[in-house]
DNA sequence: TACCCCTGCGCG
DNA sequence: AAAGCGCGCAGGGGTA
């Protein structure tokens, strides 16, 4: 029997010639480093109560507890104990993964802490482990990355601080609950004029200490995984008893059908559907207990062509006529190659879930995400590390082992599913994450119609910005500090922070930059600056918004001549979506020469580009949220409230656009709009100070202050609505979107503010987003499926037959949203046109008018 | 060669 | 030390 089953590090990351962890854990001290450490005291014992509850466990005896020979007597272990009420504090154990102190060895550093190593912590694991089991604690509390280590095999504090998660330490089976260690904290504490600053990590260290004492009683009993039962109720058939297999498949998946929750997942040979031999490899389905798995296209699938095709026949019917709802880990990708293979109407028949997204809704901290994560959290046990196989590669895995993995992933699937609906239902978050698991649908669809790109244009732009780069490169030849520079070192490579750095430090003598950022070097007047700006900018704007979707090698163009960006709904911590493979957020809008890559994104022949954007939607969301009288009634009354302290401004301090006759001028201050939006406004909804908005605005403090006063005048209940959120914050631990989503601390104060307000303002569009593909789904009218997001704005192909209907019944849906907290007019503005370039205004519409 | 982190910068 | 928020991508430069 093993040990300890998650035990610390495997054999496979030993040193080579070093003890097994068998032999460390059978000699115990006799192998250890820290036997015949010269410290005052060894191997100490733990102490405290003999049947706690709370058994603590820290990562190895510092200093203090050095000399007095007992644990958690320094400054972190005061700090402790300090943090459990009297009572609690006589019931609580204590004891280290190490119990000798390992102090550094480097020299002048003989007093310093240090982490125990590998080595260390397995000699001394069985007498710990012996300890846990006739402790017998209702919770082991770990304190910081080690015994996180040490207990789960987890490897950041920060990303699991707060879970309970079930483990099996020795026989007895308990939970762990993570939380920072004090003594990292404690160090970093600040004092500011003699008040003590506490970090973050403190802050939520006692928020993590008092949910465990508000919990532990009502604590259900923890469940380990039994490893000798994950295969139990697993079955698979490999194709190769012909009309019995398919007979067996046909069987199992009626069988199926009829539950009411099915695990469902696919292997694939590639992440994406759209290579060429792009293919699933094998199907699983699963109850909680059950599992069964047959292959696809795997090499070694024994199908003929004849059961093949039955094959598809039978899956075709599952997925059009089962009963069950079905359960996916990162439902967009199952919906893709489902969208793809068999249909795009099959992403909304029946009911589909999503144990990720659930995770997500959950917890929305990014990196613990995967399957197998979830099942080490929920169930005490690495899912991937049972099948012993190269996920990455699995067309030539063995295909029995390749079923094996299938199958298991999609019964965890179900069993995930069924605990955390239960953990949903209890937070209140049930509707949350239906709100979540309608994005997956919509996000399959537009990444499979994918967006056209004009290649003639690509290979114009192409050209153009290349012997713009050509220039740059001959203007900089010919400077002398660039000789100068090439001199006395290499090369100059204006694309290359450290060689910018270099020739303004050693070339122009200016050496007191923080880096070599566009704002930062802008001011300095010689003309290698400017030659610099314009290289990194040329060639950002070569390399990532035209090369990469070329098809002469661009990396993001697929073989059917479309993009396929994706689009993460589980990703964003507000509860936005983002893209990559191409960002398609990221293709340059705000530089007039930058934004003409946009006309590349054209349309099919027949079809017009339309784009429509919600119309200040942020701040709508800030009248929603806030209920500002003031707020709301310009909002109401369609007032253009970033034109509004654009004048304001411009009046206050006219020397900002160039004079007073300035603000006539059209061109002029809709420049300035622009930045009273995103440098006084939204800063200020958003927390920013009077004094950051100055710098922004580059506008005398004097100057703003006043106007930002008057601007909190305006608004004071959007202050309150602020000061609301800070404290519920501070209460909860956590800030709510007017959708019930959440984000959980640690939150610095502007992002509690900020966090409601873009994750509402996301649901709004995605929702909107959503309606408008169910239409799809629903009708067969596929121009109402976006092809591009780009938070507020969705862009389609309209087929010029029905163009009007089309562009009046998209408005109509965007602006009609159904939330019921909406107390202000949602508004769009569209434009239509060849590409994304080209696009004229068809004007502004609003809610109110539908 | 693949991978990591850093810097810089585009979008909302 | 204080900081509007949220993302992803490219290139440089180091490492294995």
């Amino acid at each position: 029997m093993t040990l300890f089953f998650a035990s610390g590090l495997d054999d496979e990351v030993r040193p080579k010639g070093r003890p097994s962890v068998e032999t460390l854990h059978k000699m115990e001290c006799k192998a250890c480093p820290l036997d015949k450490a010269d410290v005052n005291s060894p191997k100490i014992e733990p102490h405290g109560a003999k049947n706690p509850d709370i058994y603590i466990l820290g990562e190895g005896p510092g200093e203090g507890e050095d000399k007095k020979g007992e644990f958690f007597v320094g400054r972190s272990g005061k700090f402790l104990r300090g943090s459990f009420p009297k009572e609690i504090r006589k019931k609580l154990r204590y004891n280290n993964c190490v119990r000798t102190r390992p102090a550094s060895t480097k020299l002048g550093e003989t007093n310093k802490n240090r982490a125990p190593t590998y080595f260390e912590q397995e000699c001394c694991r069985p007498s710990v482990v012996r300890d846990i089991e006739k402790a017998k604690p209702k919770v082991v509390v770990g304190l910081g990355n080690v015994p996180l280590q040490w207990a789960t095999k987890g490897e950041k504090i920060s990303l699991w601080r707060g879970r309970f998660v079930p483990v099996k330490i020795g026989s007895h089976v308990c939970w762990f609950y993570p939380v920072y260690h004090p003594a990292g904290f404690l160090r970093r504490r600040k004092e500011i004029r003699g008040r003590v600053v506490f970090s973050d990590e403190e802050q939520i260290y006692e928020r993590d200490i008092a949910w465990l004492l508000e919990i532990i009683d009502d604590l259900p009993t923890p469940e380990v995984e039994d490893l000798d039962r994950v295969y139990d109720g697993v079955e698979t058939v490999l194709g190769t008893n012909g009309s019995k297999d398919l007979r067996k498949v046909k069987k199992q998946l009626e069988y199926f059908a009829k539950k009411p929750i099915v695990g469902l997942d696919y292997e694939t040979n590639m992440l994406r559907p759209y290579g060429t031999g792009a293919k699933v490899l094998s199907v699983a389905v699963a109850t909680e207990i059950e599992a069964f798995a047959f292959p696809f296209d795997h090499p070694q699938a024994g199908w003929t062509d004849e059961e093949r095709k039955e094959i598809y026949q039978l899956w075709l019917r599952f997925l059009k006529k089962a009963k069950c709802r079905k359960v996916a880990h990162s439902l967009p990708f199952e919906l893709e190659w489902t969208a793809y293979f068999y249909g795009d109407k099959l992403v909304r028949v029946g009911r589909w879930d999503c144990t990720l997204a659930q995770a997500f809704i959950l917890d929305e901290r990014r990196g613990m995400l995967s399957l197998d994560t979830l099942c080490m959290i929920r169930f005490g046990f690495w899912l991937k590390s049972i099948s012993p196989i190269d996920r990455s590669n699995l067309e030539n895995e063995p295909l029995d082992a390749v079923l094996l993995y299938n199958a298991l992933d999609s019964k965890y699937e179900c069993k995930l599913f069924i605990l955390q609906d239960k953990i949903l239902e209890n937070e209140e978050l049930l509707e949350a994450y239906e709100d979540q698991v309608r994005r997956p649908a919509t996000v399959a669809l537009t990444q499979k119609f994918g967006v056209c790109i004009d290649q003639d244009e690509n290979r114009r732009l192409g050209k153009q910005l290349e012997k713009q780069l050509r220039g740059i490169e001959a203007d900089l030849a010919d400077l002398d500090v660039v000789h100068e520079f090439e001199d006395k070192f290499h090369p100059f490579n204006a694309g290359s922070p450290p060689d910018v750095d270099k020739m303004l430090s050693s070339i122009l003598g200016i050496h007191d930059l923080e880096d070599t950022k566009e704002e930062t070097i802008q001011e300095i007047d010689h003309p290698v600056i400017q030659l610099i700006v314009q290289f990194r900018k040329i060639s950002r704007r070569k390399s990532t918004n035209v090369d990469s979707i070329s098809e002469d090698g661009g990396k993001y163009l697929w073989p059917d001549g479309l993009l396929h960006p994706t689009l993460n709904p589980n990703g964003a911590r507000t509860g936005r979506m983002s893209s990559n493979s191409p960002n398609e957020q990221n293709f340059e809008k705000r530089d007039p020469e930058g934004r003409k890559v946009r006309s590349q994104f054209n349309t099919p022949k027949g079809f017009v580009f339309f784009s429509v954007d919600y119309k200040q939607l942020e701040t709508s969301v800030i009248g929603m949220a806030s209920k500002d009288k003031i707020l709301c009634d310009l909002l109401n009354q369609r007032v253009d409230i970033h034109q509004l302290w654009t004048e304001r401004v411009a009046h206050e301090y006219p020397r900002r656009i160039g004079g007073k006759r300035m603000i006539k001028d059209k061109e002029v201050m809709a420049e300035f709009r622009y930045d009273i939006k995103n440098q006084f406004v939204f800063p200020l909804f958003f927390g920013a100070s009077p004094h950051s908005v100055s710098g922004y605005l580059n506008i005398p403090i004097q100057n703003i202050g006043p106007v930002v006063d008057d601007f909190w005048d305006m608004f004071s209940g959007v202050k309150d609505w602020q000061e609301r959120e800070l404290d519920k914050y501070e209460e909860y631990g956590y800030v709510e979107c007017l959708t019930g989503r959440r984000r959980r601390g640690p939150l610095a104060g502007n992002k509690i503010i900020n966090s409601p307000i873009q994750g509402t303002a996301a649901d709004i569009a995605i929702d909107a987003m959503n309606r408008l593909s169910k239409h799809y789904t629903d009708t067969g009218i596929s121009q109402y499926q976006a092809r591009l997001y780009i938070h507020d704005e969705l862009d389609f192909y309209l087929p010029e037959s029905s163009l009007e209907d089309d562009v009046e019944f998209i408005i109509k849906e965007m602006v009609t949203s159904p939330y019921s907290f909406i107390n202000v007019p949602v508004a769009v503005d569209a434009s239509i046109g060849p590409n994304w370039y080209e696009l004229e205004s068809i004007g502004s519409f609003y809610s109110d008018d539908f």
